[in-house]
RNA sequence: GCGGAUGUAGUGAAGGGGUUAUCACCUGAGGUUUCCAACCUCAUGUCACGGGUUCAAAUCCCGUCGUCCGCACCA
């Protein structure tokens, strides 16, 4: 019974809708393709699975957290190369609709396709004859622009400023590197991290969880100095075994400890695989089964428009390998383009010299009184290209570009030559960052599904979901033997003072057979069951029983709280 | 987006131009039981949405939306 996968995730499926984790959207309006709620039980799962995320990072000491607005202005997504890149066109072929990313129709006939404008685009298919893939047909309609983002506007009248939802919240960490640099006392490295929704309207979303229009992501940017050797302590991991499926071009896959691809040179930054092996500690502390993590290589052709080397942790679940986090080192590239589009010089970061360098300049500066009434209302444009010049004329009178192009002469006696001598104490650059970005829902997913267990007891399906405690978002249900006599009121008691206990959450179950009410805990993963029967009464002491083998202890009701909160030790059992 | 399949309680299914729409599990109440989905009685709850055909539509037709599979797409 348990050997169909396709049957098992129905199943699972079944169960997570009829016990409210993880439910269509707006069903009662007939659903909409890539857009899931987060019922009673998913809610809070996904919550504790988000503060994991968040601690594991926090963890560290230099990273800090912001959260940023989901609205973003047109030109924030301009610099950082989404609107170009999310804006492929595609073709469509009149015989049999099937559509197709024209660029790809046209590969192998020009070096770049991706930069052509859509007339270019139709023109190349036109000239080449190329055919409709599905049905060989040569019947195209022109190249239309596609976009996968979001579009809206800023301000309700007309006028207004386009904006889209963010396909990612790494710019928001972009935009506010000058506020962390400065929190950070000017020191790198540090790190900021932004947990929220981001927005893709998919072709077709499919697959549950896997492609969504509306998702929960969480993002770290790492900044670094790229002329700082990085130094990482992998003792951690020296035992411990990676899947590693490098780029197809530099080599096979194998297995490896992280430190030991990063000295081979596998991993090409030490910043990238220090992440990596963090990112495999934080999957595997909620819950991912280590052997069905694999870290795959990008290929240069599918590498993302802003990265110099990216390797995905794949997880391995119904739907196959899954790509759940990237972790990609992007170079300077958002910092620099954020410059160049903004002409703002504050996402640089200062690195000063072991010793200042003195430098001695011979520059020409201009004589006011001369060039004033001689340039007149082109003085000043003269001064600053003066200033500029670095190659000292060697006669006079010689010719001076300005600016705007005009050129002028300058004859000897309107400037005179200084020697400046300064000091230079460093200098300003763009620093480097490391982004492990992390797909919450892919992540929950793939929980819930190494989590979920189907065995037979007394011949019936039974089914435990295994979810580790420090996500599980129940962490105790309480439970009077019979809800009678006094037994209820010790429960409500007990559930009452567990809820009002900060991170704790009980459910409060009193209706059925005992063993029908311990089946319905460990179906939706919780970790701990109270029971509290006749014994109870006379002496105030309850059995707490384990989910994943049904032992159960007995301990003063008094100490459950205390015994929750740091978790029933081993020694307990 | 294209092609195919499909949509009936919370879940899984049966049925089908005129019925009080059926069954199991689940859920709730009462009884029984006194620690791992027991039992008895009763109860709640369903034909995806919109339009058409018809005296009559959950059933036939069309459209929309959703789901699944294949193709295409997928930072």
């Amino acid at each position: 019974m348990m050997s169909d996968p396709q049957a098992r995730l129905e199943r699972l499926t079944s169960m997570l809708r009829r016990r409210g984790v993880i439910l269509p959207a707006f069903e009662i309006h007939g659903g909409v393709a890539g857009l899931f709620d987060f019922g009673p039980i998913g809610g809070r799962l996904r919550r504790r699975l988000n503060n994991a995320w968040l601690e594991h990072w926090a963890a560290q000491g230099d990273i800090v957290e912001i959260d940023s607005p989901t609205i973003t202005p047109e030109s924030v997504l301009i610099a950082s190369g989404h609107v170009g890149e999310f804006n492929d066109h595609m073709s469509e072929c009149n015989a049999c609709g099937g559509v197709f990313r024209s660029d790809h129709l046209v590969e192998g006939f020009h070096s770049n396709p991706d930069v052509l404008a859509p007339k270019d685009l139709d023109q190349l298919i036109s000239n080449n004859n190329v055919n409709c893939l599905t049905c060989g047909a040569m019947d195209w309609k022109d190249a239309q622009p596609m976009n996968l983002m979001f579009s809206t506007r800023i301000g309700t009248m007309k006028g207004g400023r386009t904006a889209y939802m963010r396909p990612e919240t790494a710019q928001g960490m972009f935009m506010q590197f000058p506020a962390l640099y400065r929190h950070f006392r000017n020191r790198l490295p540090f790190g900021a991290v932004q947990t929220g929704k981001g927005y893709r309207n998919e072709i077709s979303p499919r697959q549950g969880m896997i492609r969504l229009r509306e998702f929960n992501m969480a993002e770290l940017e790492y900044f670094i100095d790229p002329e700082v050797e990085s130094s990482h302590d992998f003792s951690k991991w020296v035992s411990s075994r990676f899947n590693f499926v490098p780029d197809p071009e530099f080599g096979e896959p194998l297995e490896m400890s992280p430190g030991e691809a990063s000295t081979q040179n596998i991993i090409r930054h030490p910043t990238v695989a220090w992440f990596m092996a963090r990112t495999w500690d934080f999957l595997v502390s909620v819950g991912i089964d280590p052997a069905k993590i694999r870290f795959r290589q990008h290929e240069g052709t599918e590498m993302a428009h802003y990265a110099s080397d990216c390797w995905d942790a794949e997880i391995h679940g119904s739907y196959g390998w899954i790509e759940c986090v990237g972790i990609a080192h992007r170079g300077c590239y958002d910092l620099a383009a954020h410059e160049s589009a903004t002409g703002d010089n504050n996402l640089r970061a200062w690195r000063p010299y072991d010793e200042p360098k003195i430098v001695d300049k011979t520059v020409l500066s201009g004589k006011g009184a001369v060039i004033g009434p001689s340039f007149r209302d082109q003085a000043s444009a003269v001064n600053e290209a003066l200033e500029l010049l670095i190659d000292m004329p060697s006669k006079f009178p010689f010719e001076l570009s300005l600016g705007n192009g005009d050129k002028v002469t300058i004859e000897s006696e309107m400037v005179e030559e200084k020697r400046i001598q300064s000091t230079e104490h460093g200098e300003w650059f763009l620093p480097h960052v490391v982004e492990p970005a992390f797909g919450i829902d892919r992540i929950l997913w793939h929980i819930l599904d190494h989590a979920y267990l189907e065995s037979e007891k007394g011949g019936e399906a039974y089914t435990v979901l295994r979810l580790s405690p420090s996500i599980a978002p129940i962490d105790v249900v309480i439970l009077p033997l019979m809800e009678k006599d006094e037994l209820a009121e010790m429960a409500h008691d007990i559930h009452r003072r567990i809820c009002s206990t900060k991170n704790l959450a009980s459910y409060y179950d009193g209706s059925g057979s005992i063993g029908r009410r311990y089946a319905r805990a460990d179906e939706v993963g919780v970790p701990w069951a109270v029971t509290i029967d006749h014994e109870s009464l006379q002496n105030g002491s309850v059995t707490i029983r384990r989910r994943d083998d049904g032992k159960q202890v007995r301990i003063q009701s008094d100490d459950l709280v205390d015994t929750l909160t740091i978790g029933p030790s081993a020694n307990l059992f």
